[in-house]
DNA sequence: GGGTTATGCGCAAACGTTTGCACATGTATC
DNA sequence: GATACATGTGCAAACGTTTGCGCATAACCC
């Protein structure tokens, strides 16, 4: 209810002044003279003056309000992500609106629609991923024609052109497959993710070409789908890593690499010394396990910065066609479900 | 910039008629014609027609607006609270604005400041650990003087009146010394957690009662404090376990469970065989360590879903003074830190 | 056919700001 | 002492809605 909120007309009132000098008064407009500023000013604080913002916002066709659009908040991850965002976001005197939508195409553009009525400046959106949705990309299209940017972060759709902060995650996967190779693994398999997620394409890229610039081939096809059903995806799996006679794995996250990594465990397979791990992003589960499970770690906290940064860029330049695909780059997090160079071969 | 937004004016406009009907005729006020309502409706919908956020909230003095204020967002806790409550806000047609605050309660009281001047409703709060701020409990009793309720969480205050939503600590503790005991535990220490956080005094108070009903006297002093410079506190806790001879561990939390856990590890003791260790919370590390960690769970998803329950609960009576505790139970997790009763004694 | 009632819609004010313009002083210029 | 200019302030419109009140028209009653 906001009871006994006091208002311009009321420090107008009080002062004696009208509410277009007190409004001039707020602002430091040096029209006014600064005995009377000063005034205002005190008046306004001893009363605990804030201005309307519906008032603001509506005059000046301007919400100050930036939605965020996330799978969801549970995941450190996107929690990362987030807490980068809404620092940038808070830095430049902007409101956060996030929503989630939990992989539902559906939620998303729900979501999306919420936040367009809100009357958000710009949108930070990864997409939900079953998203073939082509009225959720005709959405994004509309609201950027009609002067509100959207900045997508974390999965690249080609259909839709727009600002991009991603992980690069080929070189990562590279890189990975190096310290393999380097620490003596050469049967490598890799432990897909979702299908349908450009990470998890570009992960598997990057497997692939860190195998043929090492010089390891044949093992093109030494890679085993995900499967949602973890129990399923167990079972089959071990299989997948005895009949190849696997001794290094890729796995497209760090979740999976728990996963066989306690599959290992319950087979007294050892890890690192029969079989290397390693996991992607960087979660904090990579140091709870034992082994620590080394990781390709991502920028989690940084995309976010960058995308809020992106976004706020493209609202200085409004009328600007301009957008930027920004890659960031990983780290090989080293840790103990991977051999040293010491006991290469 | 919205650029083309649809109005009322426009639609009424292109309709003949005047923006009284259109205004109507979206509420479905049964003052206009069926007939009418449908033609509004229609073009409404051709033209992507929404209201105007600012315009109404401006004139209604009503924002939708509900504020949270979290430590941050990437503790798993906080973030499955930020989860039931989000869920409760959307589902009500209102929208969520998170602060988080990081346990600094200056940034505290900048963020219930940043949301008061949005206008939100009602906040739900988790205020800063260090919180002796007699200038933040101020702003929340003068924001529930003004209309605008509030309701903590996790924390408890005897400062400030108001709707709380906590675990039940105390009880939860009382369960977890229980079992230790059943399963054979005689000297049980208390690891600590930060000494301004009732969450804190609450579960040793729970491990006093614990051991008292139990019969196991002279533990009381068995408690260790907390230390936020790890090294430290892991240089001096394990002189703690041995000289007290301990054999059982109650935790302030999942992630000390952890570093207890490691400590002994590298110790070469056998948990549980040697020690016991429960955790507190409920948070997914205690699932990826080796062994599990039983822990107390928190139903952190219930707690954010009932805390906005019983904001809204303020909003629709909102001359009542009703204020509600609300003490959530706890849940013990039995997992592999802990002995079962077959191995007792 | 005069009076009442029901139906369907419009006028205009209000919400709290901001801001273009105008106005009233005071001061400097010739 | 008239002209110009600077300084400080106020008037009123505008932003897009909602809503109390009032006004037509039509339908009904007796």
């Amino acid at each position: 209810m906001h009871k006994n909120r006091a208002r311009i007309k009321d420090l107008a009132e009080e002062l004696g002044l009208s509410t277009s000098t007190i409004s001039r008064a707020l602002t430091n407009d040096k029209r006014i003279s600064e005995r009377v500023r000063n005034e205002v000013a005190i008046l306004a604080k001893s009363w605990g003056y804030t201005r309307n913002p519906f008032a603001v916002n509506l005059h000046q066709n301007k919400s100050n309000h930036i939605g965020l659009i996330l799978p969801e908040f549970t995941h450190h991850f996107f929690s990362l992500v987030l807490k980068g965002v809404d620092k940038v976001v808070s830095e430049k005197g902007y409101n956060l609106i996030v929503n989630t939508h939990n992989d539902d195409h559906k939620k998303e553009l729900k979501a999306a629609h919420a936040l367009n009525s809100l009357m958000v400046e710009g949108m930070i959106v990864c997409y939900a991923s079953n998203n073939e949705d082509n009225e959720g990309f005709k959405f994004y299209k509309d609201s950027m024609q009609s002067g509100v940017p959207v900045v997508f972060f974390d999965r690249l759709c080609e259909d839709i052109k727009a600002s991009y902060v991603i992980t690069d995650d080929f070189n990562g996967a590279i890189s990975a497959i190096d310290h393999l190779v380097k620490t003596g693994c050469r049967k490598i398999g890799y432990l897909c993710g979702p299908d349908d997620l450009s990470t998890n394409f570009n992960r598997e890229m990057g497997f692939r070409e860190g195998l043929r610039k090492n010089g390891i081939t044949g093992n093109e096809y030494l890679k085993f789908s995900w499967d949602k059903d973890t129990a399923r995806w167990k079972a089959t799996c071990v299989s997948f890593l005895r009949d190849n006679n696997i001794d290094g794995i890729l796995c497209f996250s760090d979740y999976i690499a728990y996963d066989v990594l306690c599959l290992l465990q319950d087979l007294n397979i050892q890890v690192p010394d029969q079989i290397s791990i390693i996991g992607f992003a960087g979660e904090p589960i990579s140091t709870f396990t034992r082994p620590r499970i080394s990781t390709v770690t991502q920028p989690a906290e940084l995309i976010g910065k960058r995308a809020a940064e992106i976004l706020f860029s493209h609202l200085e330049n409004i009328d600007s066609q301009t957008i930027y695909t920004e890659v960031l780059p990983t780290e090989l997090t080293l840790r103990d479900s991977t051999r040293t160079f010491g006991m290469a071969l």
